[in-house]
DNA sequence: GATGAATGAGTTTTCATTCAT
DNA sequence: AATGAATGAAAACTCATTCAT
């Protein structure tokens, strides 16, 4: 939606990487600025504020979410493939990005600020209901299992896949998170299927 | 283990609060001092730097679940109900101070310095295989599913403990979460039994 | 004398008014260029430097200061009325351009620079000067008590009109200028008159 | 009122003599901190903020104000007089410390905040009322001439005064200001008497 | 004439830590 | 044990100014 400069998107991405691998301790406009190649001043010709680069980070991610489940509505798939295209699609995006999913998956980092921890909450509860509603509607077409409560079965798919990330994130991206996403998810959906 | 005094608990205890109410950036010596209700330099006296007072948090919650593992081990339980007391057990103890929760499931917190991720590592590493053991063994006695491998049954255990203490961290421990604890091991259960 | 282009008066008056209304320390060139709506750098295309700004609203000030007086001089009116001339005069331009007021008395403002501490200490014996002459005219033609010095005499004069004018601008503008001024010249050439 | 420890006076008093020498715009903490003889982050032990050190200025000269005028009223002296002892107590105090006249009587330098603009408003408001109340005393006794306000009087008497000050200090201090406030006032006494 | 990007020096403030008392 | 004062480094941010386009 919001149209970013390039420079803008050095910055973001540069932002995304320092948070990823050293920690928001590690996230200081001297530290983003040497790693984008301008001096700190600089950073303020293209964001408001440190808290302002966040944001856009959180806002970026919340965008793409939304996107990616409008884009699956479309798509008419069954239910169990939905949860598997978003399954897929979310694990292939943070193998292509490590460091986004270092830090949408750390909640903490945001609990800094009201705006941003305000966001992460949006961005959470956007994710689960979506995975809800899908799991309702498989749940309704008797493709999924109805003993459990959507609430639950959301819970678990998406508590899994974010302890996966955090091993993955802990253990410095030492090993292919697609295949391991994908192995997961098909446990997964033995336990879910009807 | 390592017998701490007085003045060192409270200290150990007023950090935790204030890293689970305004994040481990508001975690400084000054706003920790207030809390504790002395000077800054008294700090000193009791922890000879900032990051010994988050290694002392980290290995005391090591310690804790240790002996929690091993407590269940001589109790001689049927597997599923070994896994039922450490659940149970973890949410009440998260309950009981839910701010020790804010803190231990933000490995985040701690990747400012490497002592400290080590130790989050180990935690994780060795929360894991305490559950995985377990499973394993119920697997072998057959009262556990063994379609589904441990590790992934131990992922799904433990990501959806974790999303759930996430949760309501983020709502401001706005329920109760012992119930909703009990709640989601009843699904869990249904899942995994065989 | 130097002939502004629309830019520069344009300029000029948004700098005016910056200071009357939050104080020097929010002239910056940032504010300045968005008041006027250009960029920052189009403000170096008009003046040299910051301080240069600031030179020629004193400048401007000081000879607008000599031309009420050579035109007084010319007007060949007795001392008294002079005096009330003047009054008038600069109280109207005061009300007309509230911030300029609140510039020229803040000699403060200027302390900053020697170049502008010059003007301003110019300006001020100026237009001590200028009173002082009339007085000592009103003095010798016994329009004007002479059992206090013309120095003390032009002290009053215009110590009160500055003083009215420093509450005015503290008032936030918020009452009708012109009318007091009248008035207290009304009290003034009351004492000072023979 | 409020007692201030030795090195609080020492910043406050190096505070005044910083604006008053070099204007507010040099007041900073860098070269504050100097002038005491610290570094930059011991001002904060002491104040905790900037403002907060301008606002003890004012403070200070405000309860100041206030017990001169409580003094006066206890001595029961002929209004006159009381006016000739507030100003001679004025000038005393400044020929003692020029820089405090230097900061007191420059509005503009406490434009910055509202905190101590209030301030500043206050203090205008409570002298003038000050004098006020003893030229009303004086008209009521036939004292003082009342064919001008009291409102007026007060502004004569005070804007003089200031407009004295304000000279003195661009002239850099340069002539004794005691002998010239005592003619000043012989002047203004000859103008207001009855 | 004006823009947009940048710089380098500066601003206020906070931080973890030390140390004499 | 604890205090109060201090330090040196670093934080986020702002400023006047420059310059290629």
């Amino acid at each position: 939606m919001t149209p970013f400069t390039n420079r803008q998107l050095k910055i973001i991405d540069s932002a995304i990487e320092l948070i990823a691998r050293e920690g928001i301790q590690k996230l200081t406009i001297k530290n983003l600025s040497a790693k984008v190649g301008v001096t700190e001043g600089a950073i303020y010709r293209h964001f408001k504020s440190k808290i302002d680069i966040l944001l856009n980070i959180l806002e970026m991610f919340k965008e793409n979410t939304e996107s990616l489940s409008s884009k699956i509505r479309q798509e008419e798939l069954p239910p169990i493939q939905q949860l598997h295209f978003l399954f897929k699609e979310r694990f292939q995006q943070f193998a292509a990005k490590p460091a986004l999913a270092a830090v949408i998956f750390a909640e903490e980092i945001f609990q800094n600020d009201n705006r941003l921890s305000d966001v992460i909450v949006e961005i959470m509860a956007l994710t689960q209901k979506i995975f809800k509603e899908i799991i309702e509607q498989g749940q309704a077409k008797k493709e999924i299992r109805d003993d459990i409560s959507s609430e639950h079965l959301s819970m678990i798919l998406l508590g899994s896949m974010r302890f996966m990330v955090a091993k993955w994130h802990l253990s410095g991206f030492s090993y292919n998170l697609e295949e391991e996403g994908k192995s997961l998810w098909e446990s997964i959906k033995k336990m879910i299927k009807k």
